[in-house]
DNA sequence: GTATATGCAAAACTTTTGCACTAGG
DNA sequence: CCTAGTGCAAAAGTTTTGCATATAC
């Protein structure tokens, strides 16, 4: 099983982000720094309306229409990717970790993270059979685990 | 790729659905055999707002909500299931079809179902690789189409 | 008849947009 | 300066809820 660790320190990826937009001759801003730090340090998935919240501590007037306009932005431009976990509204995490995907048991609900080269590459593999461009996944295996299978017969 | 057939037919789908209603001791309504119905038609992943549209044609006084608390029932009861394709909103298809996952274009929204036994051989293997016995599983693929690769340029 | 389902309207959210002002380069 | 980014408020879109009425059983 694969850790997943961060790839990047987080001075690292501001710097990145910094290059990002003077290349797009845009302007930087200290909300859309913000909001990276915050992605960073809290290592979860946060919804728009909880990393306003969090600039909120420091800066009072910080704005949800900013909050998610930079968040398309730094979608777009991948510096953080966005998960629908099954409730409503879209949360957000660091795009700067390992690649992982979950592996789920349904009994005692344990979830453990893997990466499978086969299957990375079979996807690409129907993606282009499609004629598309792979962009991202999102792949979910629901299991009784080892444990769950000894402790349970039905 | 794939063509996923219907399991079942639709008459059989609403007998399942009164059977399940009464052991519920609940009530039925047309407007449930009819969502029930329109999903079957229509082969495709609809939105609350598309399905209602489509009730409309027939009922003009079909309301939203019904729709909305229709489509949480027959989820529950596993008549339907809940697609989240990143754009806005949940979708929903027939549960009564083939397994498929699905690809999906995040510019233009289009949803595409395909099975690949790689995949599929594959999953059962990293399942089997933590001890573990693969019960189901969930993969979404997030692509630009080939149509709109053509159209857009960044 | 009685409990459940619906329709309607309003509320509660979530996300987007227009505009004046701020601030980065 | 000049233009992109922000804050604010309002709009737009989505989903939920309260309540009176309709309807299945």
């Amino acid at each position: 099983m694969k850790v997943k660790n961060r790839l990047e320190t987080l001075e690292s990826i501001l710097e990145r982000l910094r290059f990002s937009i003077r290349q797009n001759g845009l302007k930087n801003s200290k909300q859309r720094e913000e909001i990276i730090s915050v992605l960073y340090k809290s290592g979860t998935h946060l919804s728009p309306e909880e990393i306003a919240a969090n600039l909120r501590q420091r800066d009072k007037s910080t704005s949800i229409s900013s909050v998610y306009r930079i968040l398309g932005f730094l979608e777009k431009e991948r510096f953080i990717t966005a998960l629908e976990p099954g409730k409503t509204g879209k949360r957000y995490e660091i795009a700067a970790k390992e690649h992982h995907d979950h592996i789920i048991c349904l009994h005692c609900g344990d979830i453990q993270e893997f990466v499978d080269e086969e299957i990375e590459a079979r996807q690409i593999q129907v993606a282009s059979a499609y004629k598309a461009k792979l962009v991202s996944h999102d792949m979910r295996l629901f299991v009784i685990c080892d444990k769950c299978r000894q402790h349970i017969k039905d």
